[in-house]
DNA sequence: ACACAGATACTCT
DNA sequence: GAGTATCTGTGTC
């Protein structure tokens, strides 16, 4: 079923690890891409170097971070590739978790040719390979996590916290003192990484 | 198995 | 104008 908007009106980071193992769903062209949540990242905010509302940074680009949680976060990076995040916390405090790797599901044919490669291990193992390969794009930028073509599953998939893995997020580094902060999570053995 | 450079355009100073 | 929560292709060990 699909998770209600109080699921993201939590900690960050709780919600950060409760996301594993969930399936995010879009619907493209009235067909299913789907996959099971494998690895994220928490951004925290004001007190966080590394976060785009660091310091309460509010601009036309992060004013959905400062909405209820719930929402989608979609920005462009890097002139090539789009980023997909869920808004967490109550309104007003702008933090978000980054979804960097999925286990792909449902339509992986499609999943194929939008990003133009074959391979299972390539298409979703990363934040701009999973954005590319779901269609992900500013269009779907601030739209509510219960809309109809955007949406996260409990498919009843259980992650014992053992099994999941904590470590420093990835390509921070200018966050100073914030960039080793252990605020990716990953579950343990999983093929579908964006990196060891 | 790394390591590095280039792509490419938006966002904010 | 500078920097970017990335990916890919190419080169070297």
């Amino acid at each position: 079923m699909k998770l209600p908007l109080s699921f993201y009106l939590r900690p960050t980071q709780k919600v950060a690890k409760d996301l594993l193992g969930k399936t995010l769903v879009r619907i493209f062209e009235g067909q299913r891409l789907s996959g099971i949540i494998t690895e994220v990242e928490a951004y925290l905010g004001l007190d966080d170097k590394a976060c785009h509302s660091y310091l309460g940074r509010r601009t036309a680009r992060t004013e959905v971070m400062f909405a209820a949680g719930g929402r989608s976060y979609i920005y462009f990076i890097y002139g090539m590739y789009n980023c997909f995040n869920v808004v967490t916390e109550k309104e007003g405090r702008p933090e978000a978790v980054l979804i960097r790797a999925l286990e792909p599901v449902e339509g992986i044919p499609t999943m194929q040719h939008l990003r133009g490669k074959e391979s299972l291990k390539d298409l979703t193992t990363g934040p701009g390979k999973l954005a590319q390969a779901l269609a992900l794009t500013k269009t779907l930028n601030n739209v509510p996590l219960d809309s109809e073509e955007l949406f996260i599953e409990d498919a009843g998939v259980r992650i014992s916290s053992q099994n999941i893995v904590r470590r420093p997020r990835i390509g921070v580094g200018y966050a100073e003192e914030h960039a080793e902060l252990p605020l990716r999570f990953y579950i343990g053995g999983s093929q579908f990484i964006s990196k060891l």
